[in-house]
RNA sequence: GCCCGAGUGGUGGAAUUGGUAUACACGCAAGACUUAAAAUUUUGUGACCGUAAGGUCAUGUGGGUUCGAUUCCCACCUCGGGCACCA
């Protein structure tokens, strides 16, 4: 036998398999189409560590058992070359990024090779190729000439609005964005086409716009959020960690808040891991609520937005965002204008960071105006606080300082009245609640409190209903005074209501329903009141407990609402903010908050609406390396799309690509460009990325065509390809792009759905995610820390075949783990050990010896529970249990002194997907003609799975105290009757009675003894 | 603060629907081969008590349900991730 000689047998088969073409993938197939895509790299140039490649190990195991398994498998590679890195990389090393990035990606794909993956290339993508960008931008083309349609709740082009409009105006029209004033069709068709045009830029899926962002000075670029972080001094640049400022600028936006819906919506449809559902859906961040008016005396509406109109009852001030525009109108009627306009201008100093990070709530009351709250006509203040948020909701709230902690905050900061309208309830909720209220006092002394225990045996604490007229403090104060010898006790806060409710009891009849609402009040009492509680002798003794002792005695005996009373004690903090019944609400006192809140919103004419967190993602950098947007603008300041023909806009060569530092791109210091009047922001790094997965559809970049044209070959076949392809049905890459990529591409897919260029309303279906390789000091691998590997080191000297096995064998896959020299070395062995097996396989023929018939049909077994068991495992991307019971197997073949050529071929296909290179040079040597990559999966045949004997445990009272062989599907009471003769079993019923026997069939029995 | 996820030997980790906890691998120890080393290989390896047979205790902590709990329920602790004045 010749030596495992790594080296020259992967370049051998890598050469072999280019050779053959083994991973070209056609269009046409009669095999049922799977495509298994990794998300593609931006080639950064400091090269490849071993953590790079363990996503695209898991999808190739993947995609090679796919393709065993009878699977036309596309399987593609690709690059993300535009962009901030890339661009970053160029102006450090001062050569252009076009050269740099081709290096890159030549040096990239070097090491790549080096893995054996199964990528078909001819279909190799770079998002930096003119012939890629043209369908970057002929895609963003079309997201601007759409519009969002909310009653078709499609995108639709924007050319059929404008007949809507000039045939009716907009007053019908139902249209996701921000636009408020009507017009009708006579106006429409009087304005000029500029009015026209930045009427129009209001509706469109992708448009102009200004907003503060991200400013960083030293990159001379803006910056999206998910691109900054937080530093040691305020907000830096993810890349790089330049400090990052707030500016206003001129800006392209893609409107992906009309899809909100929609992206939330299709979560549920999606094979994705729940943590990144998780992420995405509070990105998203739905919330149902009202939009309802409050009028300003003597004045206009203000329209506030919350999610609990059921709570209008508690309002006692409004507050509205310091930049909202109401405020403009209001000025002359506001006598403290100067404070306001101060305290307006101080928050437009501080950073969004600034104020969020302060804790203290500020703001000033606007005097003179006074609203009026519509459900009980009650005039109220109204308030600017820079707590509220111009761009959420209506920039405006009503505050409930009794069910919200941050208008508590509010409210006791500038002493504003509390009004509690919702109570908490135990039990079921009744429709018509019948009441009997009381009062509770607790009572405490010293941070301790004091339970009462009761003849039946509950713990209680003074209190007791109300007589006729009382209020709660009288009808305390008289309680306590009746039920104790107290003189000296203050009553010191209200603790809230709750609501308690009664089942009548069922078994004897005996009873009734009832309500009751129970107030709780902290009664404190000095440390010379004697410990004297009496009240009709039914008392038997008296404990002062620690509170959160208290709590866990009261919880154990059903006084919920006690302990519900302490706990807010403890945590100081009297706000119930969920939902429950209402009380002091006028006529919908008793209901529950669920049916109020659609109650009560129509009757104070508000409207149910849906809000998300989501914002408006902004589609620009003023950078030069990336895809120009292709836009004129013209000198009457119209903005007009470029025609399909003219794509695509190619980036023009310039000497300087390095940013203007003033903040605009340096295309604006391109004559030619300028003179055109070209846009001069170019695409974010996102762009290529939200589509690059339909271009690998077509064989090579060069024959993709959406269809332009009528009647155009390519356009047909581009057409047809997506059809087969459909979509991306596993897809594999970094967690860390829940918010970003993962979210645009789904966005863009929606958008072409809506013009039926792609045939899914998802673009992946199953979606799997690679945990980090770190390095061995359990740090992020990289340059930073000096723990990179290189995976060129590691495939020199152990090979493609070991890293692939041991990356795979490391862990879970979603897991970050890290990389250990030492550990390596055992999948090196299993690999040695798999190699030796060679040796001991015969074929019928040559058999030495006769096999022994009962070993044989044993690793039979063995051999298809582990066919199984690792198809099983990769398709739940299991690598590591796949690997280790390929170990336990090649262990066990070891131990034979022959192996039947057919048994060890089997292996052999199971191991392929991972050691494609090793398990092929085998094949060869036990004579096969044809390549292993091309066989078939084999069968796990569930017959031979079978053993004639297995072994159950035998319990006494749930403990292992023996274990023997039986006959498979031994009837169970041979089987008991047996295990009872077991002497290590015997000894343990001695002089027992044996009360239950507990049996799982060929596997265990219990058996029960006193 | 709120919302997710996770805590198992010296280490990475395994365990189907509640049914032998610690598979597989690394490391370590002892033996074989060797002049020697490496490589290979054999055996052992959760903790404690015991010469042994055997027993007791162990899946973050404390309870509960069950014949039986890493798995289900409750409370708490620690770590990781996401969101963070979103009304």
């Amino acid at each position: 036998m010749k030596e495992y000689d790594h080296l020259s047998i992967e370049k051998k088969w890598q050469k072999e398999w280019e050779k053959k073409k083994v991973y070209k993938t056609l269009n046409t197939s009669k095999k049922k189409k799977y495509y298994v895509l990794d998300m593609f790299p931006y080639p950064s140039g400091v090269g490849l560590h071993v953590g790079h490649p363990k996503g695209y190990i898991g999808s190739d195991v993947f995609a090679r058992f796919k393709r065993m398994q009878g699977f036309n498998v596309l399987h593609p590679m690709g690059y993300d070359a535009f962009g901030l890195p890339a661009e970053q990389y160029a102006l450090e090393h001062h050569i252009h990024p076009r050269k740099a990035v081709l290096e890159n990606v030549k040096a990239f794909e070097a090491q790549l090779n080096k893995i054996g993956f199964s990528y078909d290339w001819e279909r190799r993508v770079n998002t930096t190729d003119p012939e890629f960008y043209r369908w970057t931008q002929w895609i963003f083309l079309k997201i601007y000439n759409s519009w969002y349609n909310q009653k078709t709740n499609k995108a639709e082009p924007i050319e059929k609005l404008i007949k809507i409009f000039e045939k009716s105006g907009n007053v019908g029209v139902n249209a996701a964005g921000t636009f408020t004033s009507e017009f009708v069709a006579k106006e429409w068709n009087e304005k000029i086409e500029k009015e026209k045009q930045d009427i129009l830029m209001n509706y469109r899926l992708a448009y102009e716009g200004y907003s503060e962002v991200n400013w960083s000075p030293v990159l001379g670029t803006v910056l999206a959020n998910d691109e900054v972080v937080d530093g040691p001094t305020g907000p830096v640049s993810e890349r790089g960690g330049y400090p990052v400022v707030k500016k206003e600028m001129r800006q392209w936006f893609l409107r992906i808040t009309a899809y909100a819906d929609r992206l939330a919506k299709g979560l549920d449809t999606l094979n994705w891991s729940d943590h990144i559902k998780e992420i995405q859906k509070n990105w998203i961040g739905k919330s149902v609520g009202a939009e309802i008016d409050f009028k300003i005396k003597d004045g206009q509406n203000i329209r506030i937005f919350t999610t609990r109109p059921d709570t209008i009852f508690g309002v006692t001030y409004l507050v509205l965002a310091p930049e909202h525009p109401a405020l403009l109108n209001l000025k002359s009627k506001i006598r403290n204008w100067d404070a306001v306009s101060s305290y307006i201008n101080k928050t437009k100093l501080i950073t969004p960071e600034e104020r969020m990070d302060s804790k203290e709530k500020t703001g000033v009351i606007l005097r003179g105006i006074v609203a009026i709250n519509p459900a009980n006509g009650e005039e109220i203040p109204v308030w600017i606080a820079d707590y509220v948020l111009v761009n959420y909701g209506t920039g405006a709230i009503m505050a409930v300082p009794a069910h919200d902690e941050r208008d508590l905050e509010f409210a006791q900061k500038y002493i504003l009245p509390f009004n509690e309208v919702i109570i908490e309830v135990f039990g079921d909720i009744l429709k018509e609640p019948i009441r009997r209220d009381v009062v509770k006092a607790i009572i405490v002394r010293n941070n301790k409190v004091l339970l009462v225990k009761e003849n039946n045996e509950q713990y209680s604490l003074p209190g007791g209903s109300y007589e006729l007229g009382e209020s709660d403090l009288s009808a305390l104060s008289r309680e306590i005074r009746e039920e104790t010898e107290y003189k000296n006790f203050k009553i010191k806060d209200y603790l809230g209501s709750v609501e308690r409710f009664y089942r009548k009891d069922m078994k004897n009849n005996t009873g009734e329903n009832r309500v009751r609402r129970i107030a709780g009040y902290l009664v404190e009492i000095t440390n010379e009141e004697k410990e004297k509680i009496q009240h009709d002798g039914w008392i038997t003794e008296t404990k002062w407990f620690d509170m959160k002792e208290a709590i866990e005695v009261l919880k154990k005996t059903d006084y919920n609402a006690e302990a519900l009373f302490i706990k807010k004690i403890l945590e100081n903090n009297h706000c119930f903010v969920s939902e429950g019944i209402l009380v002091n609400s006028g006529k919908f006192n008793g209901f529950s908050s669920e049916e109020a809140k659609i109650k009560i919103t129509k009757e104070v004419g508000g409207k149910i609406v849906t809000k998300y967190k989501i914002r408006d993602a902004i589609f620009a950098r003023q950078r030069y390396w990336g895809e120009p947007i292709p836009l004129v603008h013209t000198k009457d300041g119209i903005i007009k799309p470029l025609g399909d023909k003219s794509l695509p806009l190619k980036l023009p060569d310039v000497k300087s690509y390095e940013p203007t530092g003033t903040g605009d791109s340096p295309l604006a210091g391109v004559k030619e460009w300028m003179k055109k009047g070209l846009e001069t922001n170019t695409m974010p790094g996102w762009a290529g990325s939200s589509w690059y997965y339909l271009a690998y559809m077509t064989q090579g970049i060069s024959n993709f065509q959406f269809p332009i044209f009528k009647n155009n070959t390519k356009a047909k076949r581009t057409k047809e390809a997506i059809q087969y392809w459909k979509n991306v049905d596993m897809y594999v890459g970094g967690q860390e792009h829940a918010t970003g990529h993962l979210l645009y591409s789904r966005f863009w897919h929606k958008v072409l759905k809506d013009y039926n260029l792609v045939p899914t309303e998802e673009p992946f279906q199953t979606l799997r995610n690679q945990g980090m390789i770190l390095g061995e000091d359990n740090r992020k691998m990289g340059k930073r820390w000096g723990n990179g590997v290189n995976p060129d080191d590691v495939v020199k000297y152990y090979g493609a075949d070991t890293l692939r096995v041991y990356e795979m064998f490391m862990g879970p896959f979603e897991s970050s783990l890290p990389w250990s020299t030492d550990n390596i070395i055992g999948s090196r062995r299993f690999l040695d050990k798999v190699w030796r097996l060679q040796e001991k396989v015969v074929t019928k023929k040559m058999s030495r010896t006769v096999l022994d018939i009962s070993t044989n049909t044993k690793l039979e077994a063995l051999l298809h529970k582990t066919i199984k068991k690792v198809g099983d495992d990769i398709n739940n991307f299991a690598f590591n249990t796949a690997v280790s019971s390929m170990m336990i197997l090649a262990n066990e073949m070891e131990k034979q002194e022959e192996i039947k050529q057919a048994h060890f071929e089997m292996f052999l296909k199971v191991l392929n997907p991972f050691a494609p290179h090793m398990t092929e040079e085998i094949w060869k040597f036990l004579g096969n003609k044809t390549l292993l990559v091309n066989e078939k999966w084999p069968k796990a045949d569930p017959k031979k799975m079978l053993e004639l004997e297995v072994k159950i445990v035998i319990q006494v009272n749930g403990k292992v105290r023996a274990d023997c062989m039986i006959i498979l599907n031994t009837l169970e009471n041979d089987v008991i009757e047996m295990v009872k003769t077991l002497p290590d079993v015997e000894k343990w019923l001695l002089g027992k009675e044996i009360k239950k026997v507990i049996y799982i069939p060929n596997r265990l029995v219990n058996l029960v003894i006193f």
